[in-house]
DNA sequence: CTAATTTAGAACTGTTTGATTATATATTGG
DNA sequence: CCAATATATAATCAAACAGTTCTAAATTAG
């Protein structure tokens, strides 16, 4: 309702934050952390140095910024892959999928930001927020297993959370793979094996007659 | 038979080759390998400046034998964890639970050389090099299984290729987690979760009654 | 003991890096 | 058109860095 776009008094920027925000992930994302100079950002992200500092703050700030951006999307798209579909055989597949997809997009980095680069940021704050991102993958496929409980795709017994915990390593598998050149098309098929692999029944413990 | 310790003619070096690789191993597995400067690995190896530079080469030429050395090392083990015991469960946990505790030894760098370092070096190289060992281990993984079908502890139809690259996927999962903090003890029990999944049985192809 | 050989330690050099500071440019308000 | 404000460009600075060279020290061969 109110003028939000009031527009600034001064002279205007030559670059979109957001735009530059998504430049500086691709540039993080392709060469690492510590691999990174403050040249490449300024050269990827089209933004002057000064502009750089006064804008994003240091390398370790903008990295920060960088990391909880991609995290919300990447968040955003895998709760769509995982609960837009009807049955759970086939969240499941479209969550791997998209991991898969994501970690081979062509004329981008391989690869997961948060799998392959960020572990190896020395920060504490840095794996703290990876700690919470896992978490909240987790209880994201945990919860998709129970409907599928609810719903009768899988026994009453089937142990949702270590199943929903062995999908994401399944995932993170995939992606360290694709980092190291798998090809998508090997990939996606061993998505589908995966997807498979976590919905096969448990085996009955013998409950003793009473 | 003949005097292979032949005393070189100079001054005798005040180190010794293999433990300052070991060293070395430590130093790029703690702080990756952009993250590592030449002072590091002086520092880290106890090896004079121009020592380094005659006896390892430079910093990519010594990283290049760090890897060979971890890989081989790590290989062997492998082997070892798959192979000695009787029972193939017996075998998948002793793999996994190796990886795990290896992963989270204390006083040393978590995680693993060739999955959390090694990868994000952008060289053709080392790529290459990751691709052979990673085909290497699961061609171990996948005789086990076929031992394990050959003495009836799985299916003649069990999908020993694709279970072999199952399990290795599991351990890539394990490990990323280990470099993120996850607990020694959180992991051991999923390397046991992880044995038992990938020994269920496969579904059934409803073969057509001939 | 002397000469030859090899390593160790320290100093040096040109480059790269992160971060700042001047200066020029574009835009709004009056 | 002029002052005020905010950004862009370029130059600058100290610190860190990779790699080399020079000198001292330790050992063997004769």
């Amino acid at each position: 309702m109110f003028q939000n776009t009031a527009r600034p008094r001064g002279r205007p920027r030559s670059f979109d934050e957001r735009d530059a925000l998504e430049k500086a992930t691709q540039v993080f994302w392709s060469k690492g952390y510590d691999g990174v100079t403050i040249d490449d950002l300024v050269a990827g992200m089209g933004v002057g140095r000064p502009s750089l500092y006064a804008v994003f703050g240091d390398k370790r700030t903008l990295f920060l910024r960088v990391l909880k951006d991609y995290a919300d999307k990447k968040g955003a798209l895998a709760a769509k892959a995982l609960f837009s579909p009807r049955t759970l055989r086939d969240s499941l597949a479209s969550f791997l999928r998209h991991i898969v997809e994501s970690a081979t997009e062509e004329g981008a980095a391989t690869g997961c930001l948060l799998q392959c680069i960020a572990p190896l940021v020395d920060d504490a704050e840095v794996r703290q927020f990876l700690q919470n991102a896992a978490d909240g993958v987790l209880a994201l496929l945990e919860r998709r297993f129970c409907d599928g409980i609810s719903a009768g795709e899988v026994p009453p017994d089937f142990p949702a959370a270590v199943r929903a915990s062995q999908v994401l390593d399944l995932a993170r598998g995939l992606t360290m793979r694709a980092k190291v050149g798998t090809s998508r098309k090997t990939l996606l098929n061993d998505a589908e094996e995966a997807a498979d692999l976590v919905l096969l029944p448990p085996r009955r413990n013998a409950v003793p007659a009473a």
